[in-house]
DNA sequence: GTTGGTGCAAATGATTTGCAAAAGG
DNA sequence: CCTTTTGCAAATCATTTGCACCAAC
C-alpha cells in the first residue's frame, strides 16, 4: 500500500522515526474513516500489535496533530475524538437533544473566516468545528418550552 | 440587592430550592463577570461559606446550565469555564500561539446561524463559541512556516 | 552508538457518585 | 414531614508522566 510509504516519507522528512506502532495507528485512523477516541484507536491497533500502550497512542496522536495530519475535536462525549485530517475540511452539527451528528461542508464557515481575518487579522483554524444545537426533528417534536427539571 | 431576589424567584418558579450555597455560587458568577472554572467559583464562594463543597458547585452549575442561566465552554485550559449567560451573546478568538483571548460580538455568527436553520432546520446553540487560530501579532512574528518539531 | 520511542506502572486532575445527615417549603 | 440538597469521602476516567529498556537511523 502506498499509504504506508507516504506516511513513512512524511515522518522521516519531519525528523521523526518510523515505528510499526506509528504506522499501525495511522492506518487505524485512515482506514477507520471516522472520529475515533484514543481508546478506539488502541483497540483497532491491538488487532495487529496487542502490546501497544495507550500512552503510545496519545503520544503518537500528539505528533500527528502537530504535523497537521490529524485533527482533534471535543464532541461532548467526555473524551476527545481524533480524525485523519481530511483534504476537504468539514464540520458537524450535533443535536443536544437526540445526539445525532450531521456533517456539513466548509462553505458555511468561509464567510466567518474571511471576516475574522479582515477585521482582526485573526487566522481562524476552522478545520473541524462542532456546532451544538437542536436538529429539525427534535424541534418539531418538542413544544416551544422554556424551563425543564 | 435585587439580584438575589431575582435569582430566588427564578429558582423557585422552576421548582428548585433556594439555598445559601446556590445564591452564593450565582453571586460569584454574576459579579465575577468573567469565565470561571468550578474551582475558581468555589474559591470565591468560600469567602462567605468556607464549607461549600466542589461537588455542590458542580451540581449547582449543572442546574443553572439546564435553566440556560449559565454557559459553559471548553477554552482549551484543561477544565471547563463557566460564565453567567450574558444578555448579548458573544464569542472568543483564542490564539493557539500566544494564548491571547479576544472577544467578538454575535454578529459574526448570525449569517451562519441563519443558513444552518434554512438549510438543515438546525437551530444552532451558538451562545458562546471558542474559535482557535492565530492572532495578527503572532502571524506577523512567525515566518510562513509549515512543519514543526 | 545516540537519540528518540515504547511499555509499564503510577500519578494527575477534573468531574461524578453513594450515602447519611441537614435543610427547604 | 417529605423531598431536595449538601458535605464528605471515595470512585471514575481520560490523559500525562517517570523511568528503564529497546529500536531506528
Amino acid at each position: 500500500m502506498s499509504c504506508d510509504a507516504e506516511i513513512a516519507e512524511i515522518l522521516r522528512r519531519s525528523g521523526h522515526r518510523l515505528t510499526p506502532q506509528r504506522l499501525s495507528i495511522v492506518r487505524a485512523l485512515r482506514h477507520g474513516g471516522r472520529h475515533m477516541s484514543a481508546a478506539e484507536i488502541a483497540e483497532e491497533v491491538h488487532r495487529e500489535h496487542p502490546f501497544v500502550d495507550l500512552s503510545t497512542v496519545y503520544r503518537t496522536l500528539d505528533v500527528l496533530k502537530r504535523m497537521r495530519l490529524v485533527t482533534s475535536t471535543d464532541m461532548g462525549s467526555g473524551d476527545v475524538l481524533f480524525e485523519w485530517a481530511p483534504e476537504a475540511p468539514h464540520h458537524h452539527l450535533i443535536c443536544s437533544s437526540c445526539g445525532n451528528v450531521a456533517e456539513i461542508g466548509h462553505a458555511y464557515f468561509e464567510e466567518l473566516e474571511r471576516r475574522l481575518l479582515a477585521d482582526f487579522g485573526f487566522e481562524a483554524d476552522v478545520h473541524h468545528f462542532a456546532v451544538f444545537g437542536v436538529c429539525r426533528e427534535c424541534r418539531m417534536s418538542e413544544p416551544g418550552d422554556a424551563n425543564e427539571a
